[in-house]
DNA sequence: ACCTGAACACCGTTCAAGT
DNA sequence: ACCTGAACACCGTTCAAGT
């Protein structure tokens, strides 16, 4: 089954080991202290050692993201064992990408960060590559909660939309919210709610125009993401 | 009526030539030019120079993304230009923002860097609160033409659903299809059209859930959309 | 009072030398 | 064959010296 040598095995553990360090460093100091001497002080290699895994520093940052994706896949995954309708389940979605941000703020920065040209550019193409996939594969979770929910007829998407694009749609939603969510919140002079709210919101009157139903009007969704909030603490 | 000196003057048109210099290394060369050697270097003028106006370059940033954000709600006031029914003037936003992000894509970049917690934190708080005091000014466009909306009896808000949130829901989806979208065209696992067109069906998607009539199902917005463009050539 | 640019500190990246 | 860390290049930032 295992067809890597142990060399190879050895090399992969300790690319793991740096992205570990790297994450780890983010977390508690930022990004301004994120550098490669010191993914290689807290891992006792060289720096040079450093760049036998990674073409540069954005490569680091890309397989981040990277990782940061397949962990909000798998946090979908596991929101999913939220019971409900079709449109509860995609909620479910949604307040596990939340609870994504606000948890780990500083992932949440480097993804805002990579998506911007010039760290695509510099780093290599298959960590590009990788890190496409791996938000594909959160992508596809989404897909799957619109594709049962089509399948149990409470949602008929316009001719003119495919299941893509209503997924990347709803991505995109989800995204803008919280990418400009902090700076919003700063400011006093706009009446808005909290960002949850918000979110909620947003997300019914979104989920409306698509006509999935129950409509918003039909149903209580603020209960829902009550209960749901509940749900993902026993999760965890 | 101009209560400056004339030192003042001079200083401030001294920075309006250093933010040029900034806009247009950034525009030709991109963001990895974009240094503060030669931000001087083209100004003709010593490196302390530029600190004498800016904190740090992430201050330089924030000016520029203020500017960019004029800029933008300007643009927006030009495309209200357009004739049409108050959701149609709506899309004229959408197309307006559109054109800026793929006129000027680096611009568009440092946009989407300056949401980060570490350019925030490292700008001083003068240009940080400038900035977003232009972000208001684009927003209150955006404003206008929704109180236009339901004015006209067009638009009703949900009771749970301010103007300010209203405004800040479609601005962010605005964002995260912009911001997502560069990704996205990379990949062809994906059906997508192109970037336009899904940018007009899910602006119409979420206006539906909005209840902004006339509904996208009672007008053709395609043919709005294609005038839009149209009209915009003329504004330049 | 203001500008200058050399000097400094830091950090990403490389590569000759070592094991 | 692989790791090391000194050395290099570059760039943001400061400040003593100059005008």
């Amino acid at each position: 089954m295992n067809t890597l040598t142990r060399r190879q095995r050895e090399f992969l553990q300790r690319e793991q080991l740096f992205l570990d360090a790297a994450r780890q460093i983010l977390r508690s100091d930022g990004v301004a202290a994120f550098t490669i001497d010191r993914i290689a002080g807290n891992t006792e290699y060289a720096k040079g050692t450093v760049y036998k895994h990674f073409t540069c520093k954005e490569d680091i940052l890309c397989a981040l993201c990277h990782e940061s994706l397949v962990h909000l896949g798998e946090a979908f995954s596991k929101a999913l064992t939220f019971p409900g309708n079709s449109r509860e389940r995609m909620m479910a979605l949604g307040t596990a990408y939340l609870q994504f941000t606000t948890r780990f703020p500083e992932e949440f920065d480097i993804l805002i960060a990579v998506r911007t040209n010039n760290v695509r550019q510099k780093a290599s193409e298959k960590r590009v590559e990788a890190m496409i996939a791996a938000d594909q594969g959160a992508h596809d979770v989404m897909r799957s909660v619109i594709g049962a929910a089509i399948a149990a007829g409470d949602l008929t998407l316009p001719t003119t939309t495919s299941l893509d694009e209503a997924c990347f749609g709803l991505w995109a939603m989800a995204f803008g919210l919280l990418a400009l969510a902090p700076a919003n919140d700063v400011i006093d002079s706009l009446e808005l709610p909290s960002i949850p709210i918000i979110m909620v919101n947003q997300m019914n009157l979104l989920l409306d125009g698509y006509g999935w139903r129950p409509l918003s009007t039909e149903f209580d969704y603020q209960q829902t993401f009550a209960r749901l909030l509940k749900h993902m603490e026993t999760l965890q």
